[in-house]
DNA sequence: TAGATTGTTAATCGATTAACAATC
DNA sequence: TAGATTGTTAATCGATTAACAATC
């Protein structure tokens, strides 16, 4: 039976999905157990998580690993292409523009913006900064859903009430501040500074 | 009663001084219910987790904001001075060697590591770029326990164990893979562009 | 005093783990 | 067949929410 993807399952995907394709042979099969030792798991609640997606493993020897990372990549959309667009262009936003991990998921950054002129028209590993003003056409033209907030937390509401006007439902906010959307908007917030103190609060 | 603090909990520390430092006067009260109704949170969530701190709560007033702001800030150890060092000076790696962002939590950048001979040598924001080979003394001399991994994900392993022999005890890992370490080490994962791609599997 | 708010105890909810029948 | 592994149902665990007494 096909249960639903709990939020915590959705958020393991990736790590099954990055393990399978850079440790194991996609040919051979894998067994749940083996996953779960692999990354420190229980083996339970690998299958659980795997039996949300289309992959299904043959008793006695397991999953066949490259239909497994075809039912992730699947289910998370890897194979759709959705563009994405970066709001900030300062070091993390060109950063990010220029980080190549994005397509393994589908998406594809297509711009960055921002509204300092000494960085508008610049170009970072084939793409463009523009001005703020531009933002409203090429979100549209290019029906754009996602984009990743990299300005500074005085400018981040301003710039998420802009990007919801331009029809935006996926947000990734780096700003360290919590971001006010209507209902139907996602919001994903990375704080790394917070990140990190939380972590030195542990050991 | 003080309770021990969830993994939860702590996660929200950090969101809830963001909305205190930078949009409450520090000198007036706060009530549990207004810091709910601004970040979208239950009242109860918000007292149960301020109680893990030393924050005290006044019947019918609320909570002291300022009282509330040191109380957090004490709790996540935003008041001692801890050193990081950062591996891999490309432009992640570079993005936070220049984020001001760490100072507000007590956490220092104090250089960043890379085996490009182009890179050594850089200085960004004042902050240096060594060898691997500096990795040892530097991390020692400083009594460095934090650390963040932005290299690519072939090279994390074998730099995250050379961090775990150099006394690291906390990592907050960029590389798009799990990463081995021993009983005594916290890893915290941030995989961005996973993060976009559950975004949008989301919307 | 009456009313608002805290802090805590009990109930609910959701996620993880354990147990086990089904399968090859 | 015997044994390993899946997939599912039941039990446990932890976190959130509800209820409410205490307080100012």
């Amino acid at each position: 039976m096909k249960e639903e993807m709990p939020q915590t399952s959705l958020q393991r995907l990736p790590v099954y999905l990055n393990y399978l394709k850079y440790s194991e042979d996609p040919e051979g099969y894998i067994s749940s157990g083996a996953i779960a030792r692999a990354l420190g798991m229980g083996e339970v609640l690998v299958r659980k998580d795997l039996a949300c997606t289309s992959a299904q493993g043959k008793p006695r020897v397991g999953y066949k690993c490259s239909e497994l990372i075809s039912a992730i990549e699947d289910f998370l959309g890897c194979n759709k292409i959705r563009p994405a667009v970066i709001f900030g262009a300062g070091g993390l936003g060109r950063a990010l523009l220029t980080y190549n991990g994005f397509k393994n998921y589908g998406i594809d950054i297509i711009a960055a913006f921002d509204n300092d002129s000494s960085k508008i028209g610049g170009v970072f590993s084939g793409k463009p900064v523009y001005s703020y003003d531009a933002a409203k056409d090429t979100i549209s033209q290019y029906g754009v859903r996602l984009a990743i907030i990299c300005v500074p937390a005085s400018a981040a509401q301003a710039v998420c009430d802009l990007l919801v006007s331009c029809g935006i439902k996926g947000i990734l906010n780096f700003a360290p501040l919590s971001l006010k959307v209507p209902g139907d908007v996602v919001v994903r917030h990375i704080d790394m500074a917070a990140d990190l103190a939380i972590l030195s609060s542990r050991i």
